[in-house]
DNA sequence: CGAATAAATCAACAGGTGTTGACTTGCTTC
DNA sequence: GAAGCAAGTCAACACCTGTTGATTTATTCG
């Protein structure tokens, strides 16, 4: 009999990759209450059972799938306060290159799962450790309080469009340059008022 | 042999309201997917196949429950554009009054049970109806776009603070003027900017 | 009082959840 | 090539979910 699909060689790493993969596009569009494991298995291709012998429990897929890139943390290229509105700005414009998309995929899943008394505690961690901190030590002078200011602005617009489907922030076209500057002129405001 | 506590005469609008301001209560703590039928009943001190006579569903409950004091919107106080920037701003404010406290919980509601399917259809339609509609016309020119980053802030300090439970944007005592005023200055410029 | 009616409860269903132990399969190494 | 070991699968577990039909209880009306 000959094999349509090629027989995948046994390859722990890999399939490790694979189940992490699935697991975090289903999380970027259901919460973690509303993802079941044979969900993210069956995309996977691959039996129920072996996401627990990865990872241990679902709770600890998640926070692998949260953890994952922490290298490419959110918020390593502006390099000093000054630069952070046209930064921010640029994030929530939807032009953005494969990186930044990437990125705000993480955002979505945090956004998504912060209900959820498991997941919740994971993503209070990611946001101090990786959106908090750096923010407000970039910032300096009232560094906490500023950051705190701008992340909602991020949170907000990052709900409003992506999790509730409101779709005026949705800029096509003819007013995303406008509609981007003004987004950098209300984070410079958070920042300066 | 004598009852401590009186017995509760058949009523079925008192027993329909506990119902529904257990519901409530649960709702504004825990999101849609996490809160049991079972739960509710048991606080309002109800058997869970009650909830479904009275009101069809969970999701039909749950309707109810945001829907519920409807005639109470959001945004009946400012009169003009103008008002909107201090009026938000004391809404956000924590030392709120009962009504507007009330308020905030309703919001939270919103905010909880974004995610989740089922409850997050019926929360954009209140979302249209009650705060992005009322708002864009209170606004007028450009009354959608504003609306929209209005509402990004109110969402992202809501999230922030009530569901993430970071700490750094509740106002405690000395701050809370100078917080406030600082959120005004936020707001005035998303309408400005 | 006794019959009728509505309110509330009981019990169970069918489906889905994450998790676990036993089992089979495939690869590797002696 | 056969043994050993890890990778992957199967089946089942307790548990919990929303929902529903039959049953009991309290109230009301003739």
């Amino acid at each position: 009999m000959v094999r349509t699909t090629p027989i995948r060689k046994r390859n722990p790493v890999a399939t490790r990759a694979t189940i992490l993969a699935a697991a975090h596009q289903r999380f970027v569009r259901e919460s973690y209450d509303g993802v079941g494991l044979r969900d993210i298995a069956s995309d996977a291709g691959v039996d129920v059972a072996l996401i627990g012998r990865y990872f241990g429990s679902k709770e600890g897929l998640f926070r692998e799938v949260v953890f994952a890139d922490k290298e490419a943390d959110l918020f390593r290229e502006p390099k000093s306060a000054a630069d952070l509105p046209a930064f921010l700005a640029q994030l929530v414009a939807e032009d953005a290159d494969e990186d930044r998309q990437h990125r705000m995929e993480m955002f979505i899943i945090m956004l998504r799962s912060a209900s959820s008394p498991k997941a919740g505690e994971i993503i209070r961690d990611l946001v101090h450790l990786d959106v908090l901190g750096p923010l407000a030590e970039l910032i300096g002078k009232d560094g906490e309080l500023r950051a705190n200011m701008l992340l909602s602005i991020l949170i907000g617009i990052g709900v409003l469009r992506s999790i509730m489907r409101v779709d005026a922030l949705s800029l096509d076209d003819g007013d995303r340059a406008e509609c981007t500057e003004r987004f950098r002129c209300l984070f410079e405001a958070a920042l300066t008022c």
